[in-house]
DNA sequence: ATTCATGCATTAATTATATTCATGCCTGCA
DNA sequence: TGCAGGCATGAATATAATTAATGCATGAAT
């Protein structure tokens, strides 16, 4: 039973093993890409074997690597398991159920809940899709996620994520006006250019948060742009349709960075300015603040804000 | 997945809860008491239960205790075999057969084998029980625990166990000729009723090592007790017979400590002389320098001395 | 070709954690 | 009583985990 290998390690393991980097899985654990490269390291010294493969853009679990990392996760499933029991004899099995947005359902929760699911295995999780323009009705659901101003009277509100509103548009539709791509680098056009494609390319809007008018005088463009072309032009009911749109090369489009956040790295979706318009309105965890709060509710919450925490760090 | 206790916790868990006591445990892990008390409470204030009721002479566990200690030992196992498993993969299945005399079979390899067999379980442990009188014939064995001076020409010795012969008796012997039992504390008679023991009480030998004439010289009571008395009376082959015939009030015996471990806690056996003759003959486990060693016996013998070492100390 | 950005490895420095030391407290026993 | 054995406690210390500051390699962009 000597030198068994730390729970870290292991957690390291598991975090790089499902995410692929060493720098992603120190995120997760709250760690730096260092104490998780150490830890793996060790752990593959003492094994005498190589865990991972080091490639560009991704590691890759070798053959006994992968072995090793499905039995230790399953140890590790079994110890959080017994703690579970012994601390849940009193807490009885529960449910929350939660209405989301689709839209923030899809970009920022669902990459999100597994872990919750994970770690929470006494709690059912319900998540109520809700169309982003539905009125809210405190209904079956014990809390709701919004895009609002947060503390409304009546309401505990926790803050998930804040909205900064960018410009976008494709390499196809920049090819097409014959405007050269800006460098990732530089992230973003030339000034002469930018009021250029402003003036032709559609402003692609979105019905229930209109970013043009404010992000136009943040970035003192007002001037250029036609009162017309804000109110021309297609208009669609998500951020996600949206995107699609800039996506097929329609226009351009002000969107948050976590609804384009998956096509940046592929480069078919380019931002074409640093200014950004941060919103007034952000997306709220919130419930009534008249009627108690269930312990798997208050579980969620604290899960929720934990993680928008740590993912609102590498921005600040 | 957050929050998971510590091996060491865990291992210290299972430790306590196989010999019941926190004292014992931190000897087998090499810690202090202190250590593992530290890490039990702070296990038990992590789960919010009590693992164990602290009773005076030994610890138990509670119902949620047990539980607990027996999921998480599972893990510990898997964590094990995943990590044999891939270093295995090498490293093949071998054999080791050790020839023991079962005097120290019994009374000092058996209580500790188990964890050798569990820490290492890709290795079968052949023990050969052979009589203490028996001569050494190197056949199937790879190496043979012996009772001699060690540093044997032409082979390699690791000492596991050196004697030291104290004068015991058992309580209903001294009821039956009067003499009061000693204290605890003070661990022997006085003089004078020793004096008288040694002259009326059948005086013990076992015909492999026999401790008295040496011990007599050495408390310098050898004056006192006619020669004649050190040829007669019975004569036992083995430690553990002789001490059988203590138990029963045969008369009083020399014998190394391990041999009447088990009984001084019940007193059913006393020492009753403080002075004890350090013998020059010790255990050793010994094998020819002349074939190479295999990794089995290299592993058993470096397990086998860490053992001993590590039981030697709380004597120094 | 050169420069930059990204991701992992490495070493020393720092911080946190584990472990011990020196106690105290309790209980059974002579 | 006084002593011995066993656990708890809190401060001191040793050990291990983590970070910070780099370096090195590899693609991508200019």
């Amino acid at each position: 039973m000597n030198h068994l290998p730390s729970i870290t390690a292991l957690r390291c393991l598991d975090a790089s093993a499902r995410l692929g980097s060493f720098t992603l899985a120190g995120k997760e654990m709250h760690l730096t890409q260092s104490a998780v490269s150490h830890h793996i390291l060790t752990l593959e010294r003492d094994l005498g074997i190589a865990l991972f493969i080091r490639r560009r853009g991704g590691l890759e679990l070798t053959p006994p690597g992968r072995m090793y990392w499905e039995e230790t996760l399953h140890a590790l499933l079994l110890l959080q398991r017994a703690g579970h029991r012994v601390k849940g004899a009193s807490r009885q099995h529960s449910t929350v159920t939660i209405s989301v947005p689709p839209s923030f359902a899809n970009l920022w929760l669902m990459p999100k809940i597994g872990l919750f699911v994970r770690d929470n295995c006494d709690i059912t999780l319900n998540l109520i899709n809700r169309q982003d323009s539905g009125v809210t009705r405190y209904g079956e659901e014990d809390a709701s996620i919004e895009l609002s101003e947060g503390n409304a009277a009546g309401f505990v509100s926790v803050r998930l994520l804040s909205l900064v509103y960018h410009l976008y548009g494709s390499s196809e539709l920049l090819a097409r006006l014959g405007v050269p791509r800006p460098s990732a680098a530089r992230g973003e056009l030339k000034d002469g250019t930018l009021i250029e494609l402003l003036r032709s390319a559609p402003l692609i809007r979105t019905s229930m948060n209109d970013a043009w008018p404010e992000w136009l005088r943040l970035s003192k463009l007002d001037e250029f742009v036609p009162p017309a072309r804000l109110t021309d032009g297609p208009v669609y009911a998500q951020a996600s349709l949206a995107l699609l749109a800039v996506i097929n090369g329609t226009g351009v489009a002000l969107l948050p960075r976590h609804a384009v956040e998956n096509h940046l790295h592929g480069r078919t979706v380019v931002k074409l300015s640093r200014l950004g318009w941060p919103a007034t309105k952000a997306y709220y965890l919130q419930w009534s603040d008249n009627i108690p709060v269930t312990p798997a509710l208050r579980r969620f919450a604290e899960w929720a804000e934990t993680v928008a925490e740590s993912e609102a760090e590498p921005s600040a």
